[in-house]
RNA sequence: UGUGAAGUAGACCAGUUGGUUAGGUCGUCAGUCUCAGAAACUGAAUGUCGCGGGUUCGAGUCCUGCUUUCACUUCCA
């Protein structure tokens, strides 16, 4: 019988042969070591694998036998993350039960795998909605809502320890992660607390817990989304809208885990790429809360002088800053004042007097109830000098009582310590002098502390990073949607503000996050005082503010910050440099860091040390204190849906208590419709009987990411029915060693996995905290679409290049299949076959041929570019399939799919089967004892494809195979002892045409998977003698010959003698010789 | 805006710590086979390694500046 390449009779025949001797059966136990290789978890979906959909698997199967035959336990199991939306919108609209849709698909899935030579232990597969898995997701959820986190050991503890706890001591010594508004409480108030209460209290602490929470609603799919499922303010997916929305929910207490998740990136193996996304979604900074007090209202009494300012006329009190009552006694004091002034207040006076700074100033004037030591009433401010006594906490209080009275009052107030005045007179001059200058009391509106609101908001707090930068604060900003801005707007800007604030909170997401440049705020009419330097600064809103983020309240600074710098610019508020250096740039917030200028106390350190000081100020004032702020919000977790795990939660009281771990799995009601109820319940409100011990259960379902958070530690033990894995068999199997998927999952998946990994973890369940040691991202195989061109309205069809000889607009660009293009000629009867409308089209050639254009984009039905991996199957071959997908490039690239080089790959295993069978199909196969020529070509291959692999380069062993097959057709050699160790590197990549030539042509009783892969030798790359390249002054100009047995030395002196050097010398003498062993000979002339 | 990746023949990719005349596949061309074509087989040609500087005896590889492309990200104070 003659022997062909025959693929197709030769891939079942083995697929079925793997299958019944089932050769990837893995153990759970092994003396060997173990290795685990992981595919991203695949959703089934109804509409089949296209050729972009394996790359990742082919991958794993080749490092997976590669692993294997290399000696280890190597566990590459495949399920379904079968729970999920599609199946649920096919239920709801032909009321078709999910479970069969799903189950329908799955089945698709596999048989096209199976045809791809994927091979994987049966008993392994897990798919998340059957009832045996999904009940220890429940489980798992059941432990998270048992648990809360201490902050102190960074680390999940039992809730019972919490509650033993609060028994002893309440809460006050507590330190875990809590909702921000978990009241503080003794042991005899929890003990005075119903059961009820006492639950209430527990779910501010709880890891799953139930809150009302702003949420990502979407309309159009029922349901609530995480914030990584939003893009845009759209739903990741089908794209519909989504609104912000205030509902009781279930929620994952992940931000506990924020610190955690971040440490622990910097031990994976994984690409920069997805870590700083992970990092960016964890969002750290580390900053500073800091109050602003505001300016109140001035009291109406003071209203007794009235200023002419330019063009308008303000009331303003004038030189009687005290009321006449109260003067009586004040004169007395001020005339003591007078007499006893210290030393410091009398050198201060003679340089203050007679208008020497340009402004009257005037000396120990009453104010209100206090008398101040120098004022300038036109400028309204107080300049005081302390003596020693200022220390003390009792007059610092004093102090600041009267600092705020003079707030009050509009008057600002500078203040010096005698050691100043008296040892730094020019400063505290200079100081004086800006301030004075600067001190813009002509556009000073009052606050309006004391009407709205009542009065009760005092200060607002701002987070910031930089608070170094906090003298450059020219206004503060707060978000449209912040609670206070009701009571702060004074009169005059009601109007405005209600207007803005209207307009701001209508723009949806979608628009907010698109006109980023566009600068809008508005003026609320209202004043805080900087606290470092008591200076009054205007306060804005504007929705650059998220209210989500920190405090919701915004220092501006134009001079650092890129986005105060756009806004101050629009609104025209002052910039003030605060960073040496910044003097002269157009925008000075491209130098961030550097020494503090303009900045009293602050000038001359750098960022860090001020930062570091300003913070030291600010808790040592007690005006607020560091702070650390992620951007991480706690998961929701609630699913208004039906096809997903039902939470294993009842309600007694209203309070959410857990089903016995006994009557696990709670499992899904069977319901007959799966849309929401009518008055919005969710879809479990249909379902009968739908209660626990006479309690109603919980609706809601689990989002899909449950499931997926845990399940490759269910693959280790799968059919494990006391426990979601034995400790035996995830301490054996550990981390997943190698991790391939798609950078989809970069925040989703990746992080709530890590996140329930870690937690297992801390609970003693499994012994390590992170799931995955190394990933590789794999990149998207993009479509290759073929293009034509119509004449408008007409049924004529043009060849590519014959668009030229048309006007644009009398053309229409058309999508063609690219299944019936090949190498861009378009096969015209299978076109006309296409669709009806072709059978009649004229067509314009070029050669005889039809050329089509092509461009690459996405895979996709709609631009009828999807190649069926069933397809290229039936054409080629699996192995030409497999081999082909790794030959496209690097596993982590970009590439459009093209059909042009599949040929290649074709020919390569064509060759391969030559070099067993002549032509005629006779087995050419010797027993004659290799050359040293064949064994180095075949050991130059078997290490390179060695390395290639152990760096996880999947595309570049294949062009070694090539280069392999070539020189041993060159050299006609047919050894055995060669071509098997051949078939042995090969086998990962084609494993049916090697296992065929392994058993049928080398006549092999058993697997050729169960062989060693072959080791490389280096002695069969050694020589003895060396052809070296000469070089002079770097450039080649031959080779000679040298035993490697010489030394440098002698070498050197042969290159000098030789005559093609010689040549080149012209009778000079070389400089420097050059003998670098094995490598290169250079001459330097 | 930031982060990451990448520019090597007509196309897609290799090129490991600097060291031979930069490789593989497709395509192109020629030959064998054929009445002819397709297929198959055999062979050949094809490169300013994005641009400019630098380091070195020697640079596709290291450093630096510029430039182009792609992916993700994007008001986080």
């Amino acid at each position: 019988m003659s022997k062909e390449y025959n693929p197709k009779e030769i891939e079942s025949k083995w697929q079925q042969y793997w299958q019944e001797n089932n050769i990837y059966q893995v153990e759970n136990q092994s003396d060997k070591s173990k290795y685990y290789v992981l595919d991203m978890f695949p959703y089934p979906s109804g509409a089949g694998l296209h050729v972009g959909h394996p790359l990742g698997y082919i991958a794993t199967d080749i490092f997976s036998r590669y692993k294997k035959m290399q000696g280890f336990n190597v566990l590459h199991p495949m399920g379904f993350d079968s729970f999920g939306l599609p199946a649920e919108q096919y239920a709801i609209e032909t009321g078709q039960h999910p479970a069969i849709t799903t189950e329908n698909n799955i089945k698709t899935f596999k048989n096209q795998l199976s045809k791809i030579g994927f091979n994987y232990d049966k008993n392994t597969e897990i798919q998340t909605s059957s009832a045996t898995y999904y009940r220890w997701t429940q489980w798992i959820f059941g432990q998270l809502f048992n648990a809360y986190f201490d902050k102190k050991t960074q680390k999940a503890e039992d809730i019972d320890t919490l509650i033993d706890a609060f028994e002893k001591n309440g809460n006050q010594n507590i330190d875990a992660a809590c909702d921000e508004n978990t009241p503080i409480f003794s042991a005899s108030d929890w003990k005075n607390k119903s059961e009820t209460e006492q639950q209430e209290i527990l779910l501010y602490y709880r890891l799953a817990f139930i809150a009302e929470a702003t949420v990502n609603w979407c309309p159009a799919l029922g349901m609530v989304l995480a914030n990584d499922e939003v893009k845009d303010g759209l739903s990741e997916r089908g794209g519909h809208p989504v609104e912000r929305k205030k509902m009781k929910q279930w929620m994952m207490r992940i931000t506990a885990y924020a610190d955690r998740l971040l440490d622990n990136l910097e031990n994976l193996d994984w690409s920069d790429a997805v870590k700083e996304m992970q990092r960016n979604w964890i969002g750290k900074s580390i900053g500073c809360e800091i109050d602003f007090n505001l300016t109140p209202l001035p009291p109406v009494h003071l209203e007794r002088g009235n200023i002419q300012t330019s063009n308008q006329s303000v009331y303003y009190p004038n030189l009687f800053t005290t009321e006449p009552e109260k003067w009586k006694y004040l004169k007395e004091l001020a005339r003591n004042h007078r007499k006893n002034s210290t030393e410091a207040e009398n050198i201060l006076w003679q340089e203050l007097r007679n208008q020497k700074l340009g402004f009257k100033i005037r000396r120990q004037h009453a104010i209100e109830d206090f008398i101040v030591d120098f004022v300038s009433l036109e400028k309204k401010l107080v300049i005081e000098v302390d003596g020693e006594y200022h220390n003390e906490k009792e007059q610092k209080e004093y102090d600041n009582f009267r600092t705020w009275t003079l707030q009050n009052t509009s008057f600002n107030e500078i203040r010096f310590t005698n050691d100043e005045v008296l040892n730094d007179l020019n400063n505290v001059l200079e100081k004086i002098k800006n301030r004075l200058k600067n001190n813009n009391s002509e556009i000073t509106i009052p606050s309006p502390n004391g009407e709205g609101a009542g009065g009760k908001v005092q200060k607002l707090t701002a987070f910031t990073t930089r608070i170094d930068t906090i003298f450059g604060v020219s206004y503060l900003v707060l978000a449209p949607e912040h609670e206070v801005i009701s009571s702060l707007t004074t009169t005059e800007q009601k109007n405005e503000v209600e207007k803005y604030v209207t307009w701001a909170k209508n723009r949806s997401e979608l628009e907010r996050q698109s006109e980023v440049k566009n600068v809008s705020g508005v003026f609320t009419g209202s004043y805080a005082i900087n606290p470092f330097n008591q200076e009054k600064i205007p306060i804005w809103i504007a929705d650059y503010v998220l209210a989500g983020y920190g405090t919701g309240v915004v220092m501006g600074v134009p001079s650092s910050d890129e986005r105060d710098f756009r806004f101050a610019k629009h609104f025209n508020l002052p910039i003030r440099l605060v960073i040496e250096g910044t003097e002269n740039m157009e925008n000075p917030t491209e130098k961030k860091y550097g020494k503090m200028i303009n900045s009293e106390f602050l000038n001359g350190l750098d960022t860090k040390e001020a930062i570091q000081k300003a913070i030291q100020f600010v808790e040592n004032q007690e005006i607020g204190q560091s702070k650390v702020n992620f951007r991480l919000r706690d998961a929701a977790f609630s699913r208004q849906r039906y096809w997903g795990e039902p939470m294993p939660i009842y309600y007694k009281n209203g309070m959410p208590y857990l089903v016995d771990e006994s009557d696990l799995p709670l499992q899904l009601p069977e319901i007959t419709e799966y849309k929401p109820t009518a008055d919005g319940e969710p879809p479990l409100a249909r379902a009968k009987n739908w209660t626990y011990k006479g309690y109603p259960l919980e609706t809601t379902t689990m989002p899909g990411w449950a499931g997926s958070s845990w399940y490759f530690l269910r693959y280790m033990d799968s059919q494990n029915q006391n426990t979601f894995a034995s400790k035996q068999a995830t301490d054996y199997w550990n981390q997943v060693d190698l991790y391939v998927g798609g950078t989809e999952h970069a925040v989703g998946h990746l992080l709530y996995s890590r996140f329930w990994t870690n937690f297992l973890a801390d609970r003693g369940f499994i012994s390590f905290q992170e799931p995955f040691k190394k990933m590789i991202n794999q990149g998207m195989i993009q479509g290759q679409s073929a293009l034509m061109y119509r004449l408008k309205n007409q049924n004529t069809f043009i060849s590519w290049n014959l668009r030229t000889n048309y006007k644009e607009e009398e053309l229409q660009e058309l999508h063609v299949d690219v299944n019936i293009v090949e190498n861009n000629i378009l096969n015209i009867e299978l076109f006309k076959k296409w669709r009806s409308e072709n059978e009649n089209a004229t067509f314009l050639l070029e050669d005889d041929k039809f050329m089509c254009g092509s461009q690459v984009e996405k895979m996709s039905k709609r631009w009828y570019n999807v190649v069926n991996p069933d397809d290229v199957i039936e054409k080629y071959s699996a192995d030409t399939l497999r081999l082909y997908e790794m030959f496209l490039g690097p596993l982590e690239q970009y590439k459009p799919w093209s059909m042009q080089g599949i040929d290649g790959c074709h020919k390569f295993l064509k060759r391969l089967w030559r070099l067993f069978y002549d032509n005629e199909g006779n087995l050419q196969i010797s027993n004659e004892e290799p050359t040293p020529a064949e064994l180095k070509a075949l050991h130059k291959c078997i290490k390179g494809v060695r390395e290639d692999l152990d760096r996880y380069s999947f595309n570049t062993p294949v062009s070694k195979f090539m280069i392999l097959a070539t020189e041993l057709i060159e050299l006609k050699c047919y050894k055995k002892s060669i071509l098997e160790k051949f078939l042995g590197v090969l086998v990962p990549y084609t494993p049916h045409i090697c296992e065929e030539l392994w058993q049928n042509a080398l006549g092999y009783q058993s697997s050729i998977y169960h062989t060693e892969f072959p080791t490389f030798e280096e002695k069969y790359l050694t020589e003895s003698e060396y052809s070296y390249p000469i070089q002079i002054n770097g450039k080649m100009r031959g080779n000679v010959t040298f035993s490697l047995d010489l030394s440098k030395e002698e070498i050197e002196k042969m290159v000098v003698e030789n005559e093609l050097v010689q040549k080149y010398l012209e009778g000079n003498v070389p400089k420097k010789v050059i003998v670098v062993p094995k490598k290169i000979i250079n001459v330097v002339v």
